[in-house]
DNA sequence: ATGGCTCTGCTACAGAGA
């Protein structure tokens, strides 16, 4: 079985890439994150002709996370236990979506950027990903064998070598250390980040910013992560970062991670 | 690939992204 994520970056600007995509690999089932659209606005019949099932959760033209399967989609749940709220009023953001597709729990994952250090959506960044910790803990608690895989955009390049330039990215977000420290939350809750497993080479990226020539130049970050439970860890087999969809016509600025995970 | 940002709502620009 095939899972891939994806931050599509619209999917109404980008279903046919979508598409293309699913029919080139065939990948089963595809997290997507920043659809940036209402769920009525999600263009959910151009992947139920190709044979999969949409579960999508979007409020606004902000974040929107979708799962997209052709193994089932069953238990859809949309956010996590305990997930915090951002806005005033408070309320719940678009940004985390489960389902069981061939008998895994799949959870895309859109974790908040923190746009500067120190700004509430900074502080919110790292409680979002210290629940996230919590629940995630939770759920192999209640099972250890649990088929669990949290993919998706997480906005935390855990490394220095995961960045272009770490002296670029001095006094900015993705790379601090309480950022960093919330992201190996989840591998401290027994979870394994597959992706670095599989692709261990340094300055492997999955986003190049849309500015200053980014992606010919190679200057990019690794922010689209897996976390695997102990259960899923070891049925995954391979993992490739599919870096020619950042190419071509209107891309996205982040490519796909597949994960290639063997029957049981 | 041969270039120096793009999406949304809205219809002028502002907000957000990272």
């Amino acid at each position: 079985m095939l899972v891939a994520t994806w931050n599509i970056n619209s999917i109404r600007a980008r279903v046919d890439r979508a598409t293309a995509f699913l029919e080139r690999t065939g990948v089963d089932v595809l997290a997507l994150q920043e659809t940036k659209c209402k769920d009525e606005q999600f263009p959910a019949a151009a992947f139920e002709s190709l044979g999969y099932e949409v579960a999508h959760v979007g409020h606004s033209q902000w974040n929107g996370v979708a799962i997209v399967s052709r193994v089932g989609i069953a238990d859809v749940e949309v956010g996590f236990p305990d997930m915090p709220t951002w806005g005033d009023p408070p309320a719940a953001e678009a940004r985390a979506i489960g389902a069981t597709c061939g008998g895994v729990r799949v959870w895309s994952l859109y974790i908040p950027n923190g746009r500067e250090i120190g700004d509430p959506h900074f502080t919110y960044k790292l409680d979002w990903l210290a629940r996230l910790r919590d629940a995630a803990s939770g759920w192999l608690a209640a099972d250890p064998a649990a088929q669990v895989a949290l993919v998706g955009d997480w906005n935390v390049a855990p490394l220095d070598s995961d960045v272009w330039d770490p002296a670029f990215f001095a006094g900015r977000t993705h790379v601090t250390p309480a950022e960093r420290e919330a992201f190996a939350g989840i591998a401290e809750a027994g979870y394994t980040e597959v992706s670095r497993v599989h692709l261990p080479a340094e300055h492997t990226y999955t986003y190049w910013d849309y500015q200053q020539l980014r992606f010919p130049k190679n200057m990019g970050m690794r922010i689209d992560l897996t976390y695997a439970s102990p259960a899923l860890a070891e049925r995954v087999t391979g993992v490739t970062i599919e870096r020619n969809e950042r190419k071509g016509k209107t891309p996205s600025d982040h490519v796909p991670v597949v994960l290639e995970i063997e029957a049981r």
